[in-house]
DNA sequence: TTTGCTGCAAATCCTTTGCAGAGGT
DNA sequence: ACCTCTGCAAAGGATTTGCAGCAAA
């Protein structure tokens, strides 16, 4: 998978990737670094988090708590979810409530006692579905699914 | 609500939270600082980040982008959700699929183009489930929901 | 041999904190 | 008056980046 673009197979990708495989406890940058430190005592952090994001980027790995890093407030606290662009990075609120016993179904996979979920929608705005439209395709051809 | 507490409605948490809430940006902590910077020049960023900080607190304000503040990462790339346990914050894969169409339902409440959901779980783990009942109750009085 | 990758260290971004004085209640 | 809150500035933690040498292909 990584030969499709002008990637290697260096040696500290190979162990992050093995390692990452290895664990089921969805570790930090800094865990993972702990972890493969022990194999390749010389690797640095930054090697580390470059890594991480070729292999995120490629589809070997998934990111977590991805989106935007930083926090974000709302005013508004009743009950409702949001939506976020892929494009510009925009939260929008959306006011449906698709998920009613989202809670109660996860209750019998798990022996955590479920207390709650958080739910963001991805997607694209209409101002970046016209911008896209309008950089890649004639005017009119945009893109909905 | 705040005066529940020792809290004091100064005029720095006031325009925070009336600015707050007559925008639908759900801005940063730097945006907010920026807004709020026009009606109270000499407010400094820590004053903004303390009373967000109560705010959410004292639930007059969402925090968004919660849960640990750091990524994670997974070495799996199949299909699945996780919980994330609100006493140790650790994350944990569970294999359910109660969102089949959360994305199809969106779409009838939103003129984006949805492409797709990030939906985590919260609850409590086994550990600090035990943990929690040997330091507040009798054992065995384990607290269930 | 090419050029992507590494280690190192400095830089950056966001957020938190210590302190002495200001201001709610 | 009491004690929380403020502005300021410095510290903190996580992540990114510039650079010169190293090593996949």
């Amino acid at each position: 998978m990584l030969n499709s673009s002008n990637l290697r197979m260096t040696r500290q990708r190979m162990v992050i990737l093995e390692e990452l495989r290895k664990v089921d406890i969805h570790p930090s940058a800094d865990e993972i670094y702990a972890i493969v430190r022990k194999r390749l005592p010389r690797i640095s952090l930054g090697t580390i988090y470059r890594n991480l994001e070729v292999l995120s980027e490629s589809g070997e790995i998934l990111r977590l708590d991805s989106g935007s890093s930083l926090k974000r407030f709302d005013g508004r606290i009743d009950r409702h979810y949001h939506i976020r662009c892929t494009g510009c990075d925009r939260l929008t609120d959306i006011f449906c409530d698709p998920g009613a016993d989202l809670d109660a179904q996860a209750r019998n996979f798990t022996d955590f006692s479920v207390t709650g979920h958080k739910l963001e929608f991805v997607g694209i705005c209409t101002d970046c579905q016209r911008s896209a439209a309008n950089t890649m395709h004639a005017p009119g051809s945009v893109p909905q699914d």
